[in-house]
DNA sequence: TTTTAATATCGTAATATTGCGATATTAAAA
DNA sequence: TTTTAATATCGCAATATTACGATATTAAAA
């Protein structure tokens, strides 16, 4: 027990969950919101900001970036990190088709 | 350690972030479908529907119940559930305003 | 009234997540 | 070349989540 079973959903709710997982956390929409705000930071301004330990940001970063929403380029010794536009617009497609759907009620309710 | 630190960020951000929390499961994905598309339906449509346990359905129906978007009204000895269309057009709202803005992206990217 | 059906709740085991100190890695600066 | 700065990764402790069997609760059906 304590294992989500994966196995019995359909591919796009397997996958629409998991993105939404990385978003439920507040460091991470956090994260986000500074990076669109600011065009684009290092680890280290996250750090200064959020007052989480540079360990628990990197941490945070590397998640948003196992999912394609965020990108980082080495520039000298730090990280630039930036939104990644066409993802971005992407997850808007996939969110937008989810919860933009009209809903119908039964007369039970 | 291993408690995450909600003081440290803004109302909004945690409230998002919570929300986004309960969606990112794929059971409570397929909840929310499955009502969706059945316009209504009681607990165990979803555990034969689904597979899971009763216990684990009911306690998924909770989550869902807790944030408002779905609603149960006693039917017999069944349970009605259904969306809860006001609290829907909320959150289609407060998602809208966050993933549907627009990016700009530094030229370090 | 007894039985049955539908749901909720409790307790628990397995697993996942969060946060951080310590340490490794890498590139600029001195 | 040595030092410094920025980041990533490892290992761990604390906590949270997931799933389910067992049991309680409630209302219809027999």
């Amino acid at each position: 027990m304590g294992v989500t079973k994966t196995e019995i959903y359909k591919d796009e709710q397997n996958k629409l969950a998991s993105l939404l997982k990385v978003l439920g956390h507040p460091a991470r929409i956090a994260i986000l919101q500074y990076i669109i705000n600011q065009k684009a930071c290092i680890c280290n301004d996250l750090v200064e900001e959020l007052g989480l330990a540079q360990a628990t940001i990197s941490q945070h970063l590397k998640e948003l970036k196992n999912i394609g929403i965020i990108q980082g380029s080495i520039e000298g010794k730090s990280v630039c990190y930036c939104i990644e536009e066409k993802v971005w617009k992407q997850f808007q497609e996939e969110f937008n088709f989810f919860f933009n759907q009209d809903v119908k009620v039964d007369e039970c309710c």
